[in-house]
Formats: C-alpha cells, structure tokens, sequence
DNA sequence: TCGCATGTGCTAAAAAATTAGCACACAAGA
DNA sequence: TCTTGTGTGCTAATTTTTTAGCACATGCGA
C-alpha cells in the first residue's frame, strides 16, 4: 500500500468545517447568515459564527467588513483550491487518470455530458495537443 | 445562496474516518496494520482499529476473516463511491463542468496530462458523440 | 508445553469539535 | 431618546472523535 505524502494540519477539517468551506466555494463567500441558510443541516447561527471564526484562525478564510457585517472568503484561490480537491479524487479513485474519470461519469445515466460540453471538451483537448506539438 | 440536498448521516464522517475510507478506496481493501502503515499521519494501531470498526457500524465497510485477521473492504461499490465524490468536487468548484475541470487540470504545469491520455480522451469523446447521434 | 508474535474485543480517558447563550455595539425608525 | 433588529465577541458546556491500554485468543517454533 502507497504511503501517501504528509497531510498539513490546516487541512484537517472537521466535519462541519469542510461542509462551510465547501459552500464557500461554491458561492464565492457568504456571511454567517446566508452561510447557516444554505447548509442542509444547519446548526445555529453562533455555531456557523464560531466556525467560520475557526476557519479564519487556521487560515483558510479571511473577511471584510461591509457594512457592519462580515463577509467572509477564502484565502486561497478558487483555482488552486479547485485543483488541489480534483486531484485528490482523481487519485483516490480513479488511480489520477482523468480519462479514467471523465469515461466514469460518461456511464453514469443521471450526469450525461451534453453534446455542447462534448464539443468544448474536443476542443480543448485538441488545443492541448497543438500546444504540445509546439514544444 | 442555493440550498443543498440534505446529507445522509451516515456521509457524516470524520477527519479521520474519511482519511481511512480514501485510503481503503485508493487500495481496493486493507486490514489495520496495512492501512497504519499507510497513514502519512499515523495514530495508533488501536486507533485505526477502533475507527475500522466504527466505519463498520456506520455502514460504510464490512470485512472478512482471512486467516485470523479482519480484511476490511467497502461496502459501496468503487464505481459508485468514484462517481458521487467526483460529482462533489465538479459542483462545488466546477459549477457541475466537467469541461471547466478538464481545462483547470490542462493549464496546471504539475498535473500535465500526457498525449497518451489526450489521445484516449478524445477517442472517449467521439464514441459518446457516436452514440449520441445513434440515439 | 512455554513464550512470543500477531490478532481481536473491550473500556475508559483525553482531546477536539460542536453547540448554546449571554453581553455589548450600532443603525434606523417611532 | 427609546426600542428593535442585526451584528460581533465571548465563554462555558455538551457531544463526538480520537486515543491508549489491558485482557484474551490463536498459531508457531524452541
């Protein structure tokens, strides 16, 4: 069995703390109260509080005051955040192969990729080879 | 702010769990001493056996007796278990695209995917753009 | 057969996460 | 000005998670 490398102690989230983070990102920020909103099983509104102060305390969020109230985001880039959870997935299950993910969910019924996406997928992929000829 | 579907209890897992559930899914199976061994971070042997067997009761994994030791191994299948968490990452970063996450994978330098891979992608592609016409 | 290595089954304690609830600040309208 | 609504800053309690450690079973070689 693969060792896998050191996991730094800011992200071991708790339960509830991914759950926020997860939001978060999905919504771009959020205050205490659209944040307790949104949660499906959402605890009360100090608790969202206390969170989002202990997210920001390990660092993962930061906020401005608008008005008299905060809104919180995070501190890392959407884009690295985004990449760095993809990536986990993609190695956990699916041994890091995109195509191996990507043939996963062509399968499933329910999350059917559309002929649009189909074509931007091509595309792109296309794109990647040119680049890749150039160099 | 867009309102989630409610979580399941039994998705309700730990930091820890969920860290042995990654490792068991990346491996296929594990018995405690293998998944110690495996743990970048590593608690006891006690530990990792307590949290197996929690894991256990939440329905998460069974084992079975080989030898005279538990080889544990999850109870949903892989495929399923792949789906729903690449599923979670697209919609929590992607807005559900599986383009979008495709292009963000693309433009990082450390995560290159190889010609190999592109051209095993695209010929995915085509087969779902043939079956698409057929239909 | 005895001692050791490797296993499981417990239980109880320690640590961390989650929660509630009070006190106080400030803005806006009566 | 007084009251009300909405916000933050705390602190303390509860609940969960994480941990260690003992007792007992089994297989194996000395």
């Amino acid at each position: 069995m693969r060792k896998t490398k050191s996991v730094p102690e800011t992200s071991a989230l708790s339960r509830r703390e991914r759950q926020l983070m997860e939001l978060i990102y999905a919504a771009g920020q959020g205050t205490a109260a659209e944040l307790q909103t949104a949660m499906p099983d959402a605890p009360s509104y100090s608790t969202v509080r206390a969170l989002l102060r202990i997210l920001e305390e390990k660092g993962h969020l930061t906020h401005r005051q608008e008005g008299q109230r905060y809104v919180y985001l995070p501190t890392k880039p959407h884009q690295q955040a985004a990449r760095s959870s993809l990536r986990q997935v993609l190695n956990t299950f699916f041994g890091g192969s995109v195509e191996q993910a990507v043939a996963t969910l062509m399968e499933a019924e329910d999350t059917k990729i559309s002929p649009e996406e189909l074509d931007r997928l091509s595309a792109l992929i296309e794109r990647a080879r040119q680049e890749e000829k150039d160099s």
